[in-house]
DNA sequence: GGGGCATGCTACTCGCGAGTAGTCTTTCAA
DNA sequence: TTGAAAGACTACTCGCGAGTAGCATGCCCC
């Protein structure tokens, strides 16, 4: 009971410190704003962070975790190389559609983590980028692919996607299921799978 | 004479805030770093500059000028449209690799430019994806290409490239030149032409 | 050879914001 | 009903870095 209102004040703080990250960029957020916004004042942050920059780790960390068991467990179907490639398109997508700004804060604001937590993240990228190459790179050994050179078709691929957390807008033309589809298409394509287009 | 002197020292300014601003960061840089690198003291930046903001957006602007010249230029060429989409994406992606640091500051620093600065490179940035998406909406309409979205597709597109600069080392194992024809390869399979893989 | 201007420097101001010390209040247990 | 502890606030400190005022030096032209 304690220890949920305790992780529900942190979430709180972390969603508030979210949207002003984005918005204002960290430098441009002071933790007074932070509060303000929360209706509390700044030690009261301090009694959930040790400082701003755990704060901005404590956002980023989790996201770049769902990142990349996106593409694990993508990558552990039992499915064809195409069908693996799919999952791993669509649900990469999803979630930097649907924590657009934790992703955004994430690249913006790297230089400013700690060099331990920038060590953590680093390492799960290159994870990251590890599973995708090998997607990739089993795909077409197995013939499903035709691919040139798969290292860099994985980071052609998650520039792709990544890319979107510059410009989609929820409330555009375009839901997050919708985009996810779209850029599994476009994925498929760069692979060398031939991909019917509807009409 | 005068004029080139002070144009000169304009450059070298320049020259070395790019360096410790993408090194760095911008607020990790402060102008007495800047100075001390160049062997002089603050103000002598002031009779150049009128801030440190300034010095921001006069590293990025005409990259960004450069990224769109590149890409209008190749969409003005009398070829086919796989021609001159082949011609954006390398130009395109020689200006990213080429001016790296400078289009990596410019990605994670925007929050930090004036308003009126950050006005008009965003209205450069918009004529760069009518520009790429027109280029892709004409090859589609020429029956060269094969694209659901157009504009999707050019996002992606320019996301794929723009990238790039998070992950381009130029000591490593590809050349730009080598770098921006795979890319090209990838651009045009994405938009749906039958690109022959070597070996 | 001296007035004046260009150029860069020394030595400040000043505000801002992260982080903290110590106080007040509320709640619960005995 | 009182004592103690948790939880949050008030009211600071303190360093840093952008920006500036005014001085020194050297160069050129008359």
């Amino acid at each position: 009971m304690r220890d949920e209102i305790l992780a529900y004040k942190r979430e709180r703080i972390l969603e508030e410190a979210v949207k002003l990250f984005y918005a204002r960029g960290f430098t441009g957020t002071t933790l007074d704003d932070i509060a303000a916004e929360l209706g509390v004042t700044k030690p009261f942050i301090y009694t959930h962070f040790r400082g701003k920059v755990e704060l901005l780790a404590a956002l980023c960390k989790p996201t770049i975790e769902m990142a990349l068991e996106a593409v694990t467990s993508a990558a552990a179907l039992p499915a064809t190389p195409t069908e693996r490639l799919r999952h791993a398109i669509t649900g990469f997508t999803k979630v930097v559609l649907q924590r657009q700004p934790n992703i955004a804060i994430y690249f913006r604001e790297e230089k400013n983590l700690a060099p331990d937590a920038l060590a953590e993240i680093t390492a799960l990228r290159k994870q990251f980028d590890h599973v995708l190459s090998g997607l990739l790179k089993d795909g077409a050994a197995a013939g499903a692919f035709e691919i040139e050179d798969h290292s860099l078709a994985a980071l052609a691929l998650g520039g792709m996607i990544s890319w979107a957390y510059t410009w989609y807008r929820p409330a555009g033309r375009l839901s997050i299921d919708e985009t996810a589809h779209h850029m599994a298409d476009l994925a498929l394509r760069m692979a060398g799978v031939r991909v019917a287009i509807p009409a």
